[in-house]
DNA sequence: TTTTAACACGAAAACGTTTTCGGTGGTTTG
DNA sequence: CAAACCACCGAAAACGTTTTCGTGTTAAAA
């Protein structure tokens, strides 16, 4: 087992001094062509790589971003991951991962261990607790000490930062009249609680559009689930709750779902209920994942475009990590991915 | 914009030498009371916190763990690195993640990045086109500077080196032999070509399952997929070749399929060609994700708990990178994962 | 009073780089 | 022949730690 070669034992081998191996590297012009090239085989041979570590050291910085989010075991998540690693390896950086697991002190506790040098800033979106907690001292702390964060789809409006979000008011707003103009006339909402902004977003574009064509709001049509736990593992309940939306509310014929999770499960009640889809009920979800393409019938979504997110959110980092300038006003962009209906089997 | 605090810092504040600082932070019986006190509440108002690049540098340890996969957009990758990170987290260690894309250049290049003094060890799984090229040189470079490896799921047997994986034959057997006593009497097996060696497995243990109940073996009832192309942009020529098989083999009255996307495209012909699942036509998918528990009818899996993988495999590493032990006979390990057959909808 | 030991602290090396600043020795110039 | 110059190379500092070893001070023992 041989360790890695250093410039030290470069150095030593060819009787030279650890600078001039450095320099020959570098293929500075205070060397000699014929040290140069010496140097250079030899390095070559053994295969010498400068250490990462010593670099970052020496550099004070690390070519590295991390990236915190709720979960990985979602699609969202995952195509943002990709967006983010593509463009981050483009212009030489790693990515690390910390998960929060929608906790507030794992959201912490690894923002805390990632600050400590090992990155150069941060991509993230807050998890479920810390936005129910609205507590977002670890934040302001840690661009204080001068590192950048971007924040991704589940944003703080309190914080100054870099943001890429989509314009979830809009988008529910277009699905929704999407389903006004497909005929239907009683749609219900299935949205989360207020806290999760995005959820708020989208039941607020919902109400608008139902207003804007002059439809009646009533308020037994908005089913707010309370999904502080892992709806994944609550599904049961979910389809209960659903179930009895549907049989108070005879005349639904159109349903929005905040994910694609509610959705699949509204479809799967209405199946129970031997309500034809998308005849009798038309359903529309958001966040295109694989669900929603390869359901039965396929279901028509929201795209969020996740992985252009991430690019967009490595964008930003990079570029405030690389600007050299010395403003004093720190400038803050909030970039808004445009959505996308995509049209498949649950609307006519 | 305070940048975060030093030891040196802290040592000129309070008018004291950097190894005073230094060991009172760590408790140090060389220090005396008084100035311990002194030293640890000045850090503690400042939030000091140790440079872990400066740590890693000085005890050549980073602890932190690379990964490596094909992709991320997958639900079985995702699960295992769930697993990976779970324990990581617990002992002490960070995970950074590196995309292959199924390319082997970018596998090397990836390697080679995170292998120079980035992280201690790899958690990896090879991708298609390595395994198709059968070039494994990479591996055996990074293993002989003395970083460990551990592979999961697409392992190569050529590789020294500790493994995590199902055992496919035996699964795809069990799959098969349910099949079988169900009262299939035609079964088709929708695969892979045969360098993914998961898939060879999983075919030779189709074949066995067959053999052990003597039933014929028919070859045109073995649809060989060839992905080398991602089938998630190529849908249409997935489900027109196992249209073909449905429409060359009419007595197919069960499918074993190696992955949940063969899957759900055969369900979808059965669908189109109006065969009714379970009645007429069983199915069997390999890899248990969202789609075989939220499909309709669900689909019924081979399931190989990838979470699980992913916390043996970090387990693995780190007892490695952690044993002092300097054994001349280093000894590798291969763990196999128990499978689990999850009966749903696409069963009798 | 002198020797010894305990105590408290600091200097310096090491991890592996890059870079600045000074040297050499030789050659050209006035 | 001295001065200036150039080409080439090395010493050392710096990044932020930890740790070994040495040293000075004081109190106890001889």
């Amino acid at each position: 087992m041989k360790r890695k070669i250093t410039l030290k034992q470069i150095a030593k081998e060819l009787d030279v001094s650890i600078s001039t191996v450095s320099k020959a590297l570098r293929n500075s012009a205070e060397i000699s062509e014929d040290t140069k090239q010496k140097v250079q085989a030899f390095a070559k041979l053994y295969n010498y790589r400068p250490n990462n570590i010593a670099l970052s050291l020496k550099n004070r910085k690390t070519n590295t971003i991390g990236i915190i989010i709720p979960e990985i075991v979602h699609h969202f998540f995952s195509k943002v991951i990709q967006g983010v690693e593509t463009v981050a390896n483009k212009r030489g950086y790693n990515v690390i991962i910390g998960l929060s697991n929608e906790s507030f002190s794992k959201e912490v506790i690894n923002m805390e261990m990632l600050a400590n040098g090992s990155i150069d800033g941060f991509i993230l979106s807050i998890s479920k607790e810390t936005l129910l907690m609205q507590d977002y001292h670890h934040f302001n702390e840690t661009m204080s000490q001068g590192m950048p964060i971007v924040m991704f789809d589940r944003v703080a409006n309190e914080i100054q930062c870099d943001k890429v979000i989509v314009d979830d008011f809009k988008s529910a707003k277009k699905a929704v009249t999407k389903l006004i103009e497909n005929g239907c006339k009683s749609i219900a909402i299935i949205t989360t609680k207020d806290y999760i902004n995005v959820g708020r977003l989208r039941t607020q574009g919902y109400l608008e559009a139902l207003e804007n064509n002059k439809m009646p709001l009533t308020s037994s049509l908005i089913l707010k689930i309370d999904d502080s736990l892992d709806m994944e593992h609550n599904l049961a309940a979910l389809e209960n709750e659903i179930e009895q939306l549907f049989k108070d509310n005879k005349t639904i014929d159109g349903v929005f779902a905040v994910n694609e999770l509610y959705a699949l499960s509204a479809m799967k009640v209405a199946r129970k209920l031997n309500i034809k889809i998308p005849e009798d009920l038309q359903v529309i979800g958001f966040t295109d994942g694989v669900l929603s393409k390869h359901s039965t019938p396929s279901l028509t979504t929201v795209s969020q475009h996740g992985k252009l997110m991430g690019e967009k959110a490595a964008e930003l980092l990079i570029d405030k990590l690389e600007d050299q300038t010395e403003t004093e006003e720190e400038t803050f962009s909030t970039v808004v991915i445009e959505t996308e209906l995509v049209e498949r089997e649950t609307t006519i």
